[in-house]
DNA sequence: TTAGGGTTAG
């Protein structure tokens, strides 16, 4: 221009200057969708319908009123060019989808869809295009297929490199394609990592159910002294609580305190779910009242917490305090505290609840509230009542609300009924491995042998296998591991000759064995032998032998305890005058004096 | 405009 040189200015976006500030301005004002629709029809009359800051703004004004489709609409109208648009608007419009919550049929990724046409219409993706469209793709079925792709794009883009774009196909390979193993491959390939990268990989883990390889990382973190912030604590803290691991739980929450690492909500949130899942429900009880600021998740945590330790009359009162504390309790508190009543078996306030979330909340039940009225009528033996409940349910009762009430068939005696819910239910569902365990069991309780190898015969002929027991315990912050049946432990020294000791003392004082557990065709003699090998039991004898007196002994179990260790427990408790905590798939037993916190109540 | 995260029936 200086030269008196022509310039050529860049093509004008259409609408002008004015027009354009104009729709922005609309835009920003836009909070509801008849505001939108108003300024959509702005936007056409002033000819801006390929402007793509315009564009750009659009997508963000109708995503977050959940409203993409109007976006999809204007921006892909027949009369509208595409020629101007951008890798920004793009982008935009791939990050919409990634966050927004619409129902997805498998075969249709619209973010992929427009990742496409964005390459189609000559544009080059950037670094932030890769994460988005991950996020977007991990909400697929066929996320793993579509993650291929948008990997071997990310490197043919030459952002194969790039730590963000690294780290989103950590955690989408670990996480949303459910496989920390591909995942590890590129994590160890990896020149570079930050704790972003350390906290993907360990979340996958949990997330796939290896928290025990969640707790490795986190170890090899600390040992390549690379500093865990926050987020690498909770998801630490997760795994810990799937293990049990209450030392290495106070040793996380001692770190934040000495690294003063942010005490952010969700970090006490997740300690008091960990302390909870570890056993120390007090400790979990203490953290919650020094905390300043309690969420609804906060206090959901507490009452579950004290829902797994039986403790219903005390959950009772903090689901009532924290509707004085003015905190709307929502569909997941209300899982809590039916929780809590059935665990704690009692009926009328179960009712109570159920029947005030739809009159106090209008919360319509989902069949998780559901499942806990049937485990409540269940597991005090009201098991008509339970079927009743079971046959009024709007929706179609899922396997594992059968499972419930055919569990309490067994505890309760009622073997006709219980084996004719496990028919049933194999019929409906024949690929699930309890369900072949739970029939055959029946039929070893009526001592119908054939029937029973017939059942465990077509389990096999599916490839479906029993999922063995299996206990943890963890002695100085090291976890061990015990499988039923297995011998090659080595620390399993001593352990056999600990358990003849534990059998002869305990039957001394009274302890008969429950052989209905053992549910094989083998003589009695036997079938006591078999039941040394249940695997809380060889973890019990071990702790007996590793500890000093009176420590407490704490198990993590991956089944349900069974009735013969319940009452092997309760003996040994008294004999060794040790308290010991047992944590089943879902609540924990407390064996002090001879008695179980539970009350017997399963 | 980038990445990783807390409560959920057995």
């Amino acid at each position: 221009m200086k030269h008196g040189v022509l310039v050529p200015s860049p093509p004008a976006p259409s609408g002008g200057r004015a027009a354009e500030q104009a729709c922005l301005a609309l835009l920003d004002a836009s909070t509801s969708l008849h505001r939108l629709l108003q300024t959509t029809a702005f936007l056409l009359k002033s000819g801006l319908q390929s402007n793509p800051l315009v564009l750009t703004k659009f997508v963000a004004a109708a995503s977050s009123l959940h409203a993409l489709h109007l976006a999809h609409s204007l921006l892909f109208s027949p009369h509208v060019s595409t020629s101007l648009y951008d890798t920004f608007l793009f982008n935009t419009l791939i990050r919409s989808h990634a966050h927004s919550h619409l129902p997805l049929a498998a075969d249709n990724c619209r973010a992929f869809s427009y990742f496409s046409s964005m390459l189609h219409a000559g544009l080059l993706p950037n670094k932030f295009t890769f994460p988005f469209l991950l996020k977007a793709c991990s909400r697929l079925h066929n996320a793993g297929n579509v993650g291929f792709q948008v990997h071997a794009s990310a490197i043919k883009f030459g952002f194969g490199a790039n730590l963000f774009v690294q780290n989103s196909l950590i955690h989408f390979y670990s996480a949303a394609a459910g496989s920390p193993d591909s995942a590890l491959k590129l994590f160890d390939r990896m020149p570079q990592s930050n704790p972003v990268t350390w906290s993907a990989m360990i979340g996958g883990y949990v997330r796939s159910g290896s928290s025990d390889k969640a707790v490795a990382l986190f170890r090899e973190m600390q040992s390549r002294a690379i500093p865990p912030d926050e987020v690498t604590i909770i998801l630490s803290l997760a795994a810990c609580a799937d293990l049990g691991a209450l030392e290495l739980v106070r040793w996380l929450w001692s770190y934040v305190n000495r690294k003063n690492i942010p005490k952010v909500l969700s970090l006490c949130n997740a300690v008091l779910d960990a302390l909870a899942k570890c056993g120390d429900i007090d400790g979990a009880m203490a953290l919650f009242e020094q905390m300043p600021v309690r969420s609804i998740v906060s206090w959901t945590t507490v009452i579950d917490g004290l829902a797994m330790h039986s403790r219903g009359e005390e959950a009772i009162k903090l689901f009532e305090l924290m509707k004085c504390a003015g905190i709307v309790p929502d569909s997941v508190a209300f899982i809590s505290i039916l929780t809590a009543c059935a665990h704690a078996g009692m009926v009328n306030e179960g009712c109570h609840y159920f029947s005030s979330m739809t009159a106090d909340f209008s919360i319509e039940p989902q069949i998780e509230h559901y499942g806990c009225m049937v485990d409540l009528f269940s597991r005090v033996g009201m098991l008509e009542r339970g079927l009743d409940f079971v046959k009024k349910m709007p929706m179609e009762p899922s396997p594992m609300i059968w499972r419930m009430l055919i569990g309490a068939c067994r505890v309760h005696g009622r073997l006709e009924l219980g084996e004719r819910i496990a028919k049933d239910l194999l019929d409906k569902d024949p690929m699930h491995h309890s369900n072949y365990v739970v029939l055959s069991n029946f039929y070893a309780l009526k001592r119908q042998w054939d029937k029973k190898w017939e059942t465990r015969r077509a389990m096999s002929e599916h490839g479906i296998r029993k999922v063995p027991g299996c206990s943890l315990v963890e002695l100085d912050g090291e976890i061990y591991e015990f499988i039923a049946g297995d011998e090659s432990h080595l620390h399993y020294m001593g352990v056999y000759e600990m358990l003849e000791e534990i059998s002869l003392k305990i039957k001394l004082a009274g302890y008969v064995p429950v052989m209905e557990e053992v549910l094989l065709d083998i003589d009695e003699e036997d079938k006591e032998d078999a039941l040394h090998w249940h695997s809380e039991k060889l973890a019990v004898a071990f702790v007996l032998l590793k500890t000093p007196p009176r420590t407490p002994i704490k198990i993590v179990k991956n089944l349900r305890v069974c009735a013969d260790c319940h009452a092997a427990f309760k003996c040994i408790s008294n004999v060794y005058d040790r308290e010991i905590v047992v944590r089943d798939t879902n609540r924990f037993h407390r064996f002090k004096g001879g008695a179980c916190s539970c009350k017997d109540f399963w």
